[in-house]
DNA sequence: CCGCATCCGAGAGGATACTG
DNA sequence: CAGTATCCTCTCGGATGCGG
């Protein structure tokens, strides 16, 4: 809570705080790309493996998503010329880079949360 | 990156950051908030102040992100029964609690946006 | 001044069937 | 296996007019 301006008029802080978050989350402020990444932070995932581990997304929203993270230079595709066909999905640098605002987010979620329920780790492996 | 599980399933770290991040978003992660948040930080201001200073927001989108933050308690309503009517805006300490994320999200922003073209600071006070 | 009511278009996300 | 192709619903956000 800086009031380093009194008047009322907006200062520059302000609008480049706009600005850095608007873009911020025009990559990232959507119902699924955060739980990519947070899956392709322990490594490069082939397509199945993501739609298995994301539970409840349709398989056309997921190539969706895939393809954007890919055109904003978040991901990385890995094609493998074989038979059947193998294609892998892995983190760029900028999407790396990532990590540390998913972490303020899931921290800021997990205490905040109306009841922490603990969830349960039991998952088809 | 950490590799500490190599099996394919899903780990609970991965299940709680989905989580946390997910309801984090679902306060902030769209269009406005951010923005009105960004500018209560610097203390409450009145619905005209907060719309004239929230470039190309419509009056109806405004008082319902305004309701939205009210009911998830980020922010407060402050009506002062006078005429002509004065209600303020002001940020609960939740609301408070999110400058962090918010700091974190901007500071990415800044650092990777396309050309980091200097806002001009000239706005109408 | 501070909204609410109404109408509207665009697009995000979902279900399901099909293909190289 | 790794996607397309359709079709559908639902919410977000915008424009505008009215009311206490």
């Amino acid at each position: 809570m800086k009031k380093e301006n009194s008047t009322n008029s907006i200062n520059a802080r302000q609008l480049k705080g706009d600005c850095g978050t608007v873009f911020t989350l025009s990559l990232i402020g959507n119902r699924w790309k955060p739980v990519i990444i947070w899956r392709l932070l322990d490594g490069k995932m082939r397509y199945t493996e993501l739609k298995k581990s994301i539970n409840g997304i349709s398989e056309r929203v997921l190539v969706l998503q895939l393809r954007e993270m890919e055109n904003d230079g978040l991901i990385q595709r890995l094609i493998y010329p074989e038979v059947p066909p193998r294609v892998e999905y892995e983190l760029t640098p900028l999407g790396l880079s990532m990590e540390p605002i998913l972490e303020v987010m899931s921290a800021w979620g997990l205490d905040h949360m109306p009841q922490e329920q603990e969830v349960p780790i039991k998952v088809a492996g």
